[in-house]
DNA sequence: AAGATGCACAACCGCATTGTG
DNA sequence: ACACAATGCGGTTGTGCATCT
């Protein structure tokens, strides 16, 4: 038997939203929760299929998110998370308080890719054409594609930790952050993998960790403050199944599971100032950046 | 003034993954 | 272990508005 249609019922409304049925939504959901989204159609009386309203709730009327154009720091952060994570959207949303998905997807797609082929750097790549155009070579390089395993790996221990925290806690008890989580983490059989994955890609290179401890940096991405206030709240649980490499994540959460504190601010500070291939030095420049050439 | 074009963003579609019996 | 339902995600399309010719 194959997959049953998301919108089985014939009659369900297509299209933009009216403000009276986003009046229902919210009105419904302040009460109730949303619950199951499939049927919470049927039980609030809208004649949209559940799919319908959960995108509609996540994308726009959830209160906490946040309207209005983006700041040139946001759109900063995105790059450089777009540079480590590829399109995973939802795992970029998870660093902006406030943004969705879909909006970060249409803000890369209608505004900074175009700024980047101004400029003359990849999307893709995020790494200056050659002379001969965009480059052709496989997406990511080896150092992007292992922080983009790391960035997962730590996406999915904060959605642990949230849900531990929901588990173990009472609402009044709030997660104490551990900074040193990514230190443990990075010290583990799990860092030893990556630096060896990693090591001939940046012989001339530190570590997250050595370079934050000293302060120096080999690239020249950083000058960002990050605020991951979601995180920290426990509010996001970024998708654990986006996870590509099933050795690391096992290892590293076999092996941290009793340390279930939280470092998010750290983590991806450290994350953000590691100096990965690409060469970003051009977002140091905000007025170039910020009015892009005409092309 | 009117049609053409471009842009921004909301919404839809299909697939992958997860949860459950 | 398997099948199926539910959910989440990313790619794509549709729509309304602004600007251009």
């Amino acid at each position: 038997m194959g997959r049953r249609p998301c919108c089985e019922r014939k009659g369900l409304k297509k299209g933009p939203w009216g403000p009276e049925e986003d009046e229902i939504l919210i009105n419904y959901i302040n009460k109730h929760g949303h619950g199951s989204w499939r049927s919470l159609p049927k039980l609030s009386g809208l004649s949209r299929c559940g799919k319908s309203c959960r995108l509609r709730w996540t994308n726009y009327l959830r209160p906490d998110i946040k309207r209005g154009p983006f700041t040139l720091d946001e759109e900063k952060l995105v790059i450089q998370l777009h540079a480590i994570l590829g399109n995973r959207w939802a795992a970029i949303a998870s660093q902006l308080p406030g943004r969705t998905d879909n909006e970060i997807k249409n803000l890369w797609n209608t505004h900074l890719k175009k700024r980047l082929l101004c400029m003359g750097v990849d999307p893709l790549t995020h790494e200056p054409f050659t002379s001969g155009g965009p480059t052709t070579r496989p997406r990511s390089s080896p150092a992007t594609r292992h922080m983009a395993q790391w960035e997962s790996a730590r996406l999915e221990a904060e959605a642990r930790l949230s849900k531990e925290s929901l588990f173990f806690n009472s609402p009044s008890t709030s997660v104490k952050p551990d900074p040193d989580f990514f230190l443990r983490l990075w010290n583990s059989e799990v860092g030893e993998s990556f630096r060896k994955l990693n090591g001939e890609a940046k012989a001339d290179c530190r570590s997250p960790i050595s370079q934050a401890s000293s302060s120096t940096k080999c690239g020249s991405v950083s000058g960002v403050t990050i605020d991951v206030g979601p995180i920290a709240a426990g509010s996001s649980t970024p998708k654990s199944s986006r996870t590509e490499d099933p050795i690391m994540f096992d290892a590293s959460f076999s092996s941290s599971s009793n340390e279930s504190e939280d470092s998010s601010d750290t983590a991806l500070q450290l994350l953000l100032d590691f100096p990965i291939n690409n060469d970003m030095s051009f977002l140091d420049d905000v007025d170039t950046y910020a009015t892009p050439p005409q092309c």
